[in-house]
DNA sequence: AAGAAAACTGGACCCCGGTCCGTTTGGGAT
DNA sequence: ATCCCAAACGGACCGGGGTCCAGTTTTCTT
């Protein structure tokens, strides 16, 4: 039970929370109730809550996260949820918050093909497989997260990934519109997609996986390997 | 005023409402209150809904939508409004069928290069150029009708899209998984995404129409005309 | 024409997300 | 140790989506 969450409080005190940048940062063991600066009590209930959402889901799937539940679970007040978390999208992506940042650090600084030193087409072939295997597991959190379309293309996770592919594009292809170019592809990693092809159509994660290396594959121009 | 709505009716006595499949048949004049089989009243008021929505958005937005609002408006009681649509998206959709079907109906059997007689490549640009800015006009409709991530691709317009772009791309390229590589492709027109680009990244619409010829130029490796 | 089944209606009701605001509390300054 | 106020708290409150069901209307049957 190690979530631990940042790059998401978003409405109080903090104008402009700003995720952490770069630094990897990651390798508490058991969990980080950083938050910048948090009062105590503030630190010590966000713990609680997280910690009560994740026994909710646990017991009851995400549809039992309810904030007036989870506000109980925590022995808090409702009031307390919202303006730690924003709304109901807030909290879901806090719980997110973790693996979300490891995978972006195994991509920013983890080992090749993943991590830099590999050919850009091969960090891009590992990239969608790696965001493929974690979406599906986590789908259910995901999807529920996903409700806003609005702000779908704006949350920080979406943007970094979005940023890191058209990055990789770039070094690719030089003369492209790398920006759309990206868009394009992280638009083939889309958790609602992803449900919709594995648990809809009954596509296996293979199908998916081999997709997404023919698109590689056909964007990018490059040699049909792998 | 001509909304006209078929294909969304999902609730009570019809077990697969089933569009109309193939046959044109968008050249009423005023409206067209169809319908398979609705008794007298429930037709009417199913007509009064709609013209009371349409002027709800026209005055308040499509915010200003309201399930009750609505019904009063329209002088019936709430309940009748879910068991005709039955939910808030379903009423959104409703609006949005006839545009639909429309676009439906002009790549089944319109005049080239979006309908048939030209080839399949000419065909897949013009596609996405006609969606892009049919979208483009309707977004605000298109997002609020996109809330639940589930829906989004069991839809019978996304469904149709999604069908009709695979069967251009297989006339294209036979040996390919035509089937992912057409959820790239639409996935590149979704609303949200047209949204982010042109209203929260502020990028021309004749951007992301180049971006889409690229897109489809390098998929279908075909020459990059146009 | 009459009777009955099927379909439709409307509004009371419930639940949940989100807001508001009067009260409490942590922790730096003195 | 004390003061003080920004920050945090909590729960009453509101509005909107969705459900239910008793009552009404339409349409079918004979």
């Amino acid at each position: 039970m190690l979530y631990a969450g940042f790059m998401s409080e978003t409405l109080p005190p903090l104008p402009t929370p700003q995720e952490p940048s770069d630094k990897p940062r990651l390798l508490e063991v058991g969990f980080a109730p950083d938050e910048p600066c948090l009062r105590a009590d503030a630190a010590r209930n966000r713990a609680r809550l997280l910690e009560a959402a994740t026994r909710l889901i646990a017991e009851h799937g995400v549809a039992g996260v309810t904030m007036e539940a989870v506000a109980t679970a925590a022995g808090v007040g409702k009031g307390t949820v919202f303006r730690r978390f924003g709304d109901r999208t807030g909290l879901l992506l806090a719980l997110l918050d973790h693996s979300a940042h490891r995978l972006q650090s195994d991509f920013l600084a983890g080992p090749p093909p993943l991590g830099p030193g590999a050919p850009p087409v091969d960090r891009l072939r590992a990239l969608g497989v790696a965001v493929l295997y974690r979406y599906a597991e986590q789908l259910d959190l995901l999807l529920a997260a996903q409700s806003e379309p609005t702000r779908r293309h704006s949350h920080p996770a979406a943007r970094a990934l979005h940023m890191h592919t058209a990055m990789l594009l770039r070094q690719i292809l030089p003369d492209a519109d790398c920006e759309l170019l990206a868009q394009t592809l992280v638009g083939y990693l889309d958790p609602a997609l992803v449900h919709h092809l594995t648990r809809q159509c009954d596509m296996p994660l293979e199908r998916l996986e081999a997709g997404w290396n023919d698109l590689v594959t056909r964007v990018t121009g490059a040699d049909p390997q792998r």
